[in-house]
DNA sequence: ATAGATTGTGGGTAGTTGTGGGTAATAATC
DNA sequence: GATTATTACCCACAACTACCCACAATCTAT
């Protein structure tokens, strides 16, 4: 396969099953690089979803973090703000990764719940919530897309 | 895993027994170097919490703070009010750290608090005082925040 | 088209973790 | 020096989690 390593695109529609876990679709797993050693890290996402970051992406962002002196009071809030929700963690022999409770009632997730490859991290969905903010997001001004127009080559 | 060591996230939920006695949670003592050999220091934090140290860590602030001449009439109550209330302690066989009257009593701790990742360090919060910090926080001026997350993507 | 492998889903079990309390050792007080 | 208070270490147990096995549905390859 050619596709870039740790970069997820695609929709598939999976369940929660009553422990709290999901599958990882198997397409997310085999372009994981192997340096990711089957783990993940999930946390609350902008929008109502949950968000998950293969670990080499968010030590990344761990590392930027941790420039950020603890004197500045913004700082503070950003940091907590920013790692208060985040839980690492590694999927079972069957592929799957066990959501925290927290992260379940953000999310507002049932059984049925649909992942989206979002390029560097994946969302986690309760599908009526996505058709909402779907829905809300089709009145944007379409001049906010005229401005990523000159920066995406699509 | 290959998360990074000393290296906390997440917001745990525990209870401060009797004696004042506080689990250190499982996640956070995987993740701790040998180096540390199961000692951290406790301090107040700048914000009305508990700030939890591993010891090789604080031994780095340590090293700065003597870096500061104690000419500055600043610089000296700078590095008092770090130090002064700074205890070093070890966990017991469960994984739990003794608590200081003096620290309880400033972050007015009672029995149910929240344990917060902040990266490099832990905060033991009362959970009321936590949500008091919140609301204030979203009303701090924005522009110094988003000069933030323009640096860091997250 | 068929056999074999892979994938998604469910459940059981053994080990780990959080919490409470008890006892011995140490320190403080009179 | 005797008594009390404080601290450190150990045991117990319920709740939870990680790991394992099972199986049906789907996909792949010959």
């Amino acid at each position: 396969m050619t596709t870039n390593l740790n970069t997820f695109t695609g929709e598939f529609s999976y369940t929660v099953d009553a422990k709290g876990r999901v599958n990882i679709p198997s397409k997310f797993r085999k372009v994981l690089s192997a340096d990711n050693e089957d783990t993940f890290v999930i946390t609350r996402g902008m929008d109502p979803c949950v968000w998950v970051y293969p670990i080499v992406v968010w030590q990344n962002i761990e590392n930027d973090l941790k420039s950020l002196s603890s004197l500045s009071a913004v700082n503070r809030t950003f940091v907590r703000n920013t790692v208060r929700y985040a839980t690492p963690l590694t999927y079972d022999g069957q592929g799957r990764i066990q959501l925290t409770n927290n992260l379940i009632n953000y999310a507002e997730l049932g059984k049925r719940t649909l992942i989206i490859g979002m390029v560097n991290k994946i969302e986690i969905w309760n599908p009526d919530r996505l058709k909402e903010i779907d829905k809300k997001n089709m009145k944007i001004d379409s001049t906010a897309y005229d401005d990523l127009a000159e920066k995406i080559i699509i």
